[in-house]
DNA sequence: AACTTTGGCAACCGCCTTAGG
DNA sequence: GCCTAAGGCGGTTGCCAAAGT
């Protein structure tokens, strides 16, 4: 059922209260997860549709796991984004437990400005360069946080998604917001040293794929070709991130 | 002790995709 | 094939506690 404007007008934001917690648990529960633009209306929660889903599946849903992320978890992560980039919700879908929004809050707090911190000390090194002015320093890493949310980032043409491939979908995106993008991705990408892998051919079960003859995969899930294929020379390239 | 700044994170926003009519 | 609603995703914002001055 639509929400009209009136009622979004009327609609809750901020913070979920433990009581309104309780009320959509015990409305998933017992309805079932889906129609999130009805349980608003019906459970009496005056919380938009969008607001509920992302509740229940941030922070309601069963089996979620909270707390600090392990070395395991944040060393996966790093790996996982050297390959995917912000593709978060599929970084997320490895790590049991944990939301995408979770894996992304981590990822801007935590590892991301540990990558300007070592940007910073790459700087400081060449400090005959740096400027007198400390205080604009601070203020530029501040800015800088801001753009490296926006960095284009290279894929490997070996991630695809849902029939998507993300190469393809990184220029897609990129063009559309007008963003200058490098030359697409060639079996010199895929055999360089960077991602370390070492052959163009890659056998997924009763499959062989030849990168030759089909740079791009268009209906494999990225990280089947990790889990399924049990392509070594892709854990390879993983391990040596 | 009071005030300011910073960092972490929950939640929202806008866009895209998908499914159903 | 087109339209619409719902769901999903990534980027961004804003609140609040902790740290700093």
């Amino acid at each position: 059922m639509e929400e009209s404007k009136e009622m979004k007008q009327q609609l809750k934001k901020n913070l979920w209260k433990p009581e309104e917690d309780l009320i959509l648990r015990n409305y998933v529960e017992t309805h079932g997860e889906g129609n999130w633009a009805t349980v608003s209306q019906e459970s009496g929660l005056m919380r938009g549709g969008k607001s509920c889903r992302l509740r229940w599946k941030n922070y309601l849903r069963p089996n979620i796991k909270r707390g600090e992320m392990s070395k395991e978890e944040e060393d996966l992560i790093i790996r996982m984004h050297k390959l995917l980039g912000n593709r978060w919700s599929l970084i997320a879908g490895r790590l049991p437990g944990r939301t995408d929004n979770e894996v992304k809050n981590y990822w801007n707090t935590h590892l991301n400005k540990n990558g300007l911190q070592d940007k910073r000390k790459a700087n400081d090194s060449n400090s005959h360069m740096k400027n007198d002015d400390d205080n604009d320093d601070d203020v530029n890493n501040k800015k800088q946080k801001k753009v490296i949310n926006q960095t284009c980032y290279p894929q490997p043409p070996i991630c695809i998604d849902n029939g998507i491939n993300l190469a393809h979908d990184t220029q897609r995106r990129n063009q559309e917001e007008n963003r200058e993008v490098t030359e697409p991705w060639n079996m010199d990408d895929i055999t360089s040293s960077h991602y370390n892998i070492n052959s163009p051919i890659v056998h997924a079960n009763d499959a062989t794929f030849n990168f030759d003859d089909e740079p791009y995969f268009d209906h494999l899930d990225p990280l089947f070709l990790l889990e399924a294929f049990g392509c070594s020379s892709v854990h390879a390239s993983l391990d040596n991130m």
